[in-house]
DNA sequence: GTTAGCATGTAAGGAGTTACATGATTTT
DNA sequence: AAAATCATGTAACTCCTTACATGCTAAC
């Protein structure tokens, strides 16, 4: 009954946008989506969707197998599908670029879905991202020069590791942030490309 | 009074190690060797402190400034050092290199401590560290592999650029495997360089 | 017929944050 | 004397995991 304002929230309604599913496939995909990032277990998924139930962004369903559903009565089954409501708040969730959104856990999921997402979100969203690491690159860079003196190698090594970790992923966000100001001026405003596949901004050349 | 078995302990005993220290700069120290991985609050830090004291393995100090403490009566400082029982708890805590120290956030702690580190202790977390990478990767590469049709661009980069971070973990990983059994190679056997600074394999070429 | 994987849940608790409350000391 | 920063602490809460409990279904 808590505010479940969580990653898992807004992750599991993306992935029901996409088709109806049942708990355990739900927790596959989210693991498969969120890859090396996160990785979420069943003692939070099933209280999640419960809550979502209750709050009518998502409803059950009979089996929708379309495939070989063949078989009478009984079913352990649960289909999960995203109403309209929900669908309403996935909108809501995606459009919130506050510093929520650039922040680790958060940021992985909100670009998973950006392709769901307006064009000025992602660029707030990456920017800030961008920003949210380059203070932290000074953060380090400065309590580096303070006490490089006294650190021994195995420390040294390690936050050296950190650092071009974050300053690898910035120029990643240096180049997303270029090609999306590329094929936002070449798209005149506000023509939002939703459901249109594979249509990222500076894949091809 | 819980277990407080997590990585704050192992990082606050470790600091003091060095030398003592009162909570306010305990918490810079420990945000700066852990720099971009992790940070912890004082919300954290001080029940940590307060767990330690009630175990034995630190304790206060009236103000240890051997700089200028020319004023009298009046204190808010609180000065932690470590105690002998401390040292050895601490000493415990490293020489684990059990799967718990292979997972994200104890890696980063223990390889931070690396120094006082049995040489043996360190080969095999670094040589966990890799496995439980490498099985990652597989998982992912798999999951990709599975499911790479239907991916808009965004998920497929998110993907991606996951899956370098990772490979380039690994890579670093095997570095300083190759650099830590040359220089086991190099030394016979149980002579372990305690306390000997910039003494890290591998650095000057 | 039994192991392995699919499927759904819950209770207890771990590990930490946020927001608050409070006061001393230093800088401007 | 106001503002910043140093310094210590606590209560409530968040979000998620672990371990458990249960049963179906497919493969060997």
């Amino acid at each position: 009954m808590g505010k479940r304002a969580g990653v898992l929230e807004l992750a599991v309604l993306g992935l029901l946008q996409e088709s109806p599913m049942h708990g355990y496939e739900l927790r596959k995909r989210l693991n498969a989506l969120l890859g090396a990032f996160r990785a979420f277990s069943y003692g939070s998924l099933y209280p999640c969707l419960k809550d979502l139930l209750t709050r009518g962004w998502i409803a059950e369903d009979g089996p929708a197998d379309a495939g070989a559903p063949a078989l009478s009565g009984k079913r352990a089954k649960i289909v999960y599908r995203i109403t309209a409501d929900g669908k309403d708040h996935f909108q809501e969730l995606l459009s919130e670029s506050g510093p929520q959104a650039w922040e680790d856990d958060h940021f992985g999921v909100h670009f998973a879905f950006f392709a769901k997402t307006e064009a000025e979100v992602r660029l707030r969203i990456l920017e800030g991202r961008r920003r949210r690491l380059e203070e932290r690159l000074d953060h380090v860079r400065a309590s580096i020069t303070r006490t490089r003196e006294r650190l021994d190698s195995y420390t040294l090594e390690l936050q050296k590791h950190g650092l071009e970790s974050v300053e690898r992923e910035v120029r990643w966000l240096n180049e997303l942030i270029d090609s999306e100001r590329a094929s936002a001026a070449a798209r005149p405003v506000h023509k939002t490309p939703q459901e249109i596949p594979g249509d990222m901004p500076g894949s091809p050349s």
